[in-house]
DNA sequence: AGCATAAGTTGACAATGACAACATCACGTT
DNA sequence: AACGTGATGTTGTCATTGTCAACTTATGCT
């Protein structure tokens, strides 16, 4: 696989270990790219839509996200990856912690995270058939899906 | 790590081939294997908990869970491994189907499928450090996770 | 006894990730 | 202009791995 990236660069086996110590290293710097621009999209997005965005991501960079969470990489590998990959998930909690109508924003931040993740893995996977791959049919089952779900509400502030 | 199975089984290399054409097909079979032990768990649970037992499926048996759903395994090569794989899931909708009181039972158990699956993911990548490694804290999290959210009520029957 | 089938073994091959030693080229300093 | 130094790339090699092929047992059936 490393190999194989230096032949498709049209550069000799090895040419890579000049720029990365290791295969594993190439994997981890791509995962990172993978999380900035992520995190770029994410922060571009405004609360309901984000969901979406996150699985949008997830289907078009299959490749990248799950090379981002598939486990290979370890997170605890390189802190700056770890960092990029927290960044998102604070924002979330900010977020949900400003509509202030959720009991505890920092739960309901982690539910709707792993809500949009496992929805993404579940459809790269090729486990909901009735999302096939290509059209409308997709987006709206994503539409439906993520906004199936509502927080715990927060106890009334004022009767 | 095909012949380091046959290693540690005290065999020499290529034994496996014996029992299995590839090693592929040996992935597989452990996923199969995988499948069939998640499925009988899930049944033996009723409701609300069949998502923490999900979620403990996964964390007490981090790689064969990554095995089933990471990917490596596509779901398609074995019919009989996405039977299994959609048998938990069709179980879950009936569950849905049966409380009666959700807009859209499809839906519903689609995101209720997603949240477990995708916490389990991202608690097994580390994602959530609040939820310490071992102990009680993590299943306490698991558990305000899963209880965070609610489903779009149904229209009202009658008035 | 004879033999077919399953299970295992050794030997080989191409491909891969990694290491080491050598080559080239662009520079900044003197 | 000459030199050295660092980055980049190359060839050669090594152990390891997945896979194929051919040979060897061993087990059980007729």
């Amino acid at each position: 696989m490393l190999r194989e990236v230096a032949r498709r660069a049209g550069v000799s086996h090895n040419a890579p270990y000049r720029h990365f110590p290791s295969r594993d290293a190439l994997l981890a710097a791509l995962a990172a790219e993978g999380f900035a621009e992520f995190g770029a999209r994410m922060q571009s997005q405004a609360g309901a839509v984000m969901g979406e965005a996150y699985v949008s991501f997830a289907l078009e960079r299959p490749q990248r996200f799950r090379l981002m969470f598939g486990g290979t990489v370890k997170l605890g590998s390189d802190p700056a990856l770890a960092r990029a990959a927290s960044g998102a998930y604070e924002g979330l909690v900010a977020a949900f912690r400003a509509r202030g109508d959720v009991a505890d924003p920092e739960t309901a931040a982690a539910a709707a995270w792993s809500l949009v993740h496992g929805l993404s893995h579940l459809l790269l996977a090729g486990h909901f058939p009735q999302a096939t791959a290509g059209g409308a049919q997709r987006a709206e089952f994503i539409r439906k899906v993520t906004g199936a779900v509502r927080f715990a509400a927060a106890p009334q502030r004022t009767a």
